[in-house]
RNA sequence: GGGGGUGUAGCUCAGUUGGUUAGAGCGCCGGCCUGUCACGCCGGAGGCCGCCGGUUCGAGUCCGGUCACUCCCGCCA
C-alpha cells in the first residue's frame, strides 16, 4: 500500500464500502464524544469522515491531535447508517474506521481558524497566507485563477497564437509609470529595470516574423496600490498580431474573452461578439467615462441650451463663460426624500464639484430650487430630452466640458448604485475606440500623447502634417467590462518617419527618439510588418469572474498596501557586503 | 504627498452619558459524554483597551499627537 494514500479525501463513495483504504490530509474538524471520536480529514479534493472509538489503542493519540495537523489514516470504508448519512458531503454515505494512524506533522495553536467562515483581519491573513489559502473560499479562488489561465492558454493557442517568454531584467521605460530597478554588479552604477509590460519585446517578435504572440506576462510598476491594483506586480494576457487591422484584432480577441467569460460565468449573462464599439468621444458624452458600465441604463444628456439665458442665473452665467450643463437622468429618484438630494449635494462638494443641482418631476411639473427659476417650457424640454416622467428626477453637472463630462460620469455611477439600476448577473463588454492621439496638458499647455506613443495615428503621416494635433485620432482601443478597463491596445506605428513626426508634435526631437527607443526604432528600419495587439489584465478578469472587488483575494501571495510581503519579509535590508559588490551607498532620509 | 475609516483576549467583535472587578462567540487548557457532522455540557487560563501625552476626583470612552492596517485622491504611457 502506498505510504500516504490510496485515495483522495473527496473520492470515496458507497461503492468503496468494504475496501481498506489509506487517506492523508489535514484534521479539518474533530467531534469528540469521549468514547467516540469523529475526525473530518481534508485535502485539496474534499472531506472524509474518519471515526474511532475508545476500544482502539489509537484513540488517545488521535484525540490529542490538534486541528490542522497532518495525519495518515488507514482502515476499512464503512457504509453509514441511513440516519447518520451526511447529504451535504459527496463522501457523506461512508466513513473510514481508523485502524492505523500516523501523525505526519503536528499543528501548533492556529493564529487564524481554517475551518471557519469568519474572516480574519488582512494583516493576519497575509502573514499566515498558507493557512488562509487552506480555507475553502480562498482555495477555490486560487484554483479558479489557475483554471482561467489554463483556459486562456488553450483559447489563444486555438486562435493561432504562440506563447513566448520575454526578459524580466531589461531596460527602463522612458514613458509611463515608475520602474522597479535592479542594480548591476558587473556594471557598477547601472541598473536593469523590470518590464512595465513586454511592449517593445512583443513588437520586436512581430518584426522577427513570428506573426502571433501571446504571453501570460508579469508586469512591474512601482506605483501606489488600490483595492483593484496590486503594488508592484500584476499579470496581463499580452498579445500581438502581424498584418492586421483593428477589426482583425477585435475578431481574434472577442471569441477568447467571450468564450472565457461564458465558461466561468456560472449563469451570468455575457455579451455576445461582436462587442459594441463606442467612440471615445461618444463614451465621454453618454457615460462620462472611457470605461462605462453598460449594466447601468443611465445615459447622460446635454442640457446646456435649456439653461442658456435662463432664469437660473448660476448656470446661465457659467454657460456664458464657456461651461456646459450635463443632465444625468435619475429614474425613480423622485420618491426620495429631500434629505437624499441634500446628501447628494454634500457628496458632490466632497468630490470637488461646485454642487449638484436637480429637478424632481411630479404632477406634470418640475420641483426643486432649479425648477422654480426655470420656465416651464425649459423644464419640459429637459424632461423630454432625458425621457423622464413623473416620479423621476434629473441631476445637473455644470462645468467646463471635460470636467462636467467626468463628474456626470461619477454621478451616473453613484445613481446607478443608489437607485439599484445596475443589471445583476451580467458581464457587459464593449470596445472603446478612436482615442485622441494627443491631448493638451492643462497645466503646461503642452501637447502630449494621450495614450500609447507607439500607436498609429488615423490618417498616418498626412494627418500628422495637415491636421490640428488635438483632432487626430489613434488606432487605440480599450476593452471594458462592467465599468472595468480590462485592457488597452493599439495598432502600432511601424513607420519610423511617422514615429518621428508624432514625437515631434509631442516635443521630442528625432535625436531624442533615437536615444530613448533605439532598440525599437532601429528594428523598424529593417522591414517591420504592420502589427497591433492588446493586453487584457489577468487579475481583473479573475476579479470579475470571482465577483471579488479586492485584487489580494485572487492572488496567492499578494503584498499589502504598502508593498510589503508580510510573510516573506520583503523588502528587506541586505548585508553590507552585497551593497559593496553593487557599489551602492545608502543615503537614507532622516527619521 | 493628501483625505476618510478602523485599532479592546490567540481570532472575530460588543462595551450605554466618563463611574465598582472590561465582556461575548470561536480557539486554547482541564473534566464529562458511543453517532456526531458548526456535536453537546461543566470548569479554567488568557487583556500595555495600538503607543505617547493632556483634560478630569476618575479615561477603553473626551482632546492632541503618533504608529499600524485599510479605502479613496494624487500616481498608474
Amino acid at each position: 500500500m502506498h505510504p500516504y494514500r490510496t485515495h483522495r479525501c473527496g473520492e470515496l463513495r458507497l461503492s468503496h464500502a468494504g475496501e481498506t483504504v489509506r487517506l492523508s490530509g489535514w484534521v479539518h474538524r474533530k467531534r469528540d464524544h469521549g468514547q467516540l471520536l469523529f475526525v473530518d480529514l481534508r485535502d485539496n479534493f474534499g472531506l472524509t469522515q474518519c471515526v474511532i472509538d475508545a476500544s482502539s489503542p489509537l484513540f488517545a493519540e488521535l484525540e490529542a491531535v490538534r486541528v490542522e495537523s497532518v495525519i495518515t489514516v488507514t482502515g476499512p470504508v464503512v457504509k453509514r447508517d441511513a440516519e447518520t448519512v451526511n447529504p451535504g458531503l459527496p463522501t457523506g454515505e461512508i466513513e473510514i474506521r481508523v485502524a492505523e494512524l500516523e501523525v505526519l506533522s503536528r499543528a501548533a495553536v492556529l493564529p487564524l481558524q481554517v475551518n471557519s467562515d469568519e474572516d480574519a483581519g488582512e494583516e493576519i491573513r497575509l502573514r499566515y497566507r498558507y493557512l488562509d489559502l487552506r480555507r475553502d473560499k480562498m482555495h477555490e479562488k486560487i484554483l479558479l485563477r489557475s483554471r482561467v489561465i489554463a483556459s486562456i492558454r488553450r483559447r489563444m493557442i486555438e486562435q493561432g497564437f504562440t506563447e513566448f517568454q520575454t526578459p524580466i531584467l531589461t531596460a527602463g521605460s522612458p514613458e509611463g509609470a515608475r520602474d522597479y530597478l535592479v542594480p548591476s554588479r558587473i556594471h557598477p552604477g547601472k541598473f536593469y529595470a523590470l518590464p512595465q509590460a513586454p511592449q517593445m519585446f512583443k513588437q520586436l517578435l512581430m518584426i522577427a516574423g513570428f506573426d502571433r504572440y501571446f504571453q501570460i506576462a508579469p508586469c512591474f510598476r512601482d506605483e501606489d496600490s488600490r483595492a483593484d491594483r496590486s503594488p508592484g506586480e500584476f499579470y496581463q494576457l499580452d498579445l500581438e498580431m502581424s498584418f492586421v487591422t483593428q477589426d482583425d484584432v477585435f475578431a481574434a480577441i472577442e471569441p477568447v474573452m467571450a468564450g472565457l467569460f461564458e465558461e466561468f460565468a456560472a449563469g451570468r449573462r455575457v455579451t455576445e461578439p461582436p462587442f459594441p464599439r463606442i467612440a471615445f468621444a461618444e463614451a465621454m458624452r453618454k457615460y462620462g467615462s472611457d470605461k462605462p458600465d453598460l449594466r447601468n441604463p443611465i445615459v447622460i444628456r446635454d442640457a446646456t441650451e435649456a439653461f442658456r439665458g435662463s432664469g437660473f442665473g448660476i448656470f446661465a452665467r457659467a454657460i456664458e463663460g464657456g461651461s456646459v450643463v450635463r443632465a444625468i437622468p435619475a429614474p425613480g429618484a423622485g420618491g426620495r426624500p429631500r434629505s437624499y438630494f441634500d446628501k447628494m449635494n454634500d457628496w458632490a462638494r466632497a468630490e470637488g464639484a461646485a454642487g449638484l443641482g436637480y429637478i424632481i418631476f411630479a404632477e406634470g411639473a418640475g420641483k426643486g430650487p432649479i425648477a422654480k427659476n426655470l420656465d416651464a417650457e425649459r423644464v419640459a424640454a429637459i424632461k423630454a430630452a432625458c425621457e423622464l416622467g413623473d416620479g423621476d428626477a434629473v441631476f445637473f453637472a455644470c462645468d467646463k466640458p471635460r470636467p462636467a463630462e467626468r463628474f456626470a460620469g461619477v454621478v451616473r455611477n453613484r445613481l446607478g448604485a443608489d437607485l439599484e439600476l445596475i443589471a445583476p448577473d451580467a458581464f457587459r463588454f464593449c470596445w472603446i475606440v478612436d482615442y485622441p492621439m494627443f491631448e493638451l496638458d492643462e497645466e503646461t499647455g503642452k501637447i502630449e500623447f494621450s495614450h500609447n506613443p507607439f500607436s498609429m495615428p488615423q490618417g498616418g503621416l498626412e494627418a500628422l502634417e495637415s491636421r490640428d494635433p488635438l483632432d487626430i485620432l489613434a488606432y487605440q482601443y480599450d476593452i471594458v467590462c462592467n465599468g472595468v478597463e480590462l485592457s488597452s491596445g493599439a495598432i502600432r506605428n511601424h513607420l519610423p518617419e511617422v514615429m518621428y513626426k508624432a514625437f515631434s508634435i509631442a516635443g521630442y526631437s528625432q535625436q531624442e527618439v533615437e536615444e530613448r527607443f533605439s532598440g525599437l526604432i532601429s528594428a523598424l528600419k529593417f522591414g517591420a510588418p504592420p502589427h497591433g495587439g492588446s493586453a487584457p489584465g489577468i487579475d481583473r478578469i479573475v476579479m470579475l469572474l470571482a465577483d471579488e472587488p479586492n485584487i489580494r483575494e485572487i492572488v496567492a501571495f499578494p503584498m499589502n498596501q504598502k508593498a510589503e510581503d508580510l510573510m516573506m519579509h520583503a523588502p528587506a535590508e541586505v548585508p553590507q557586503q552585497r551593497l559593496d559588490e553593487l557599489c551602492l551607498k545608502l543615503d537614507l532620509p532622516p527619521e
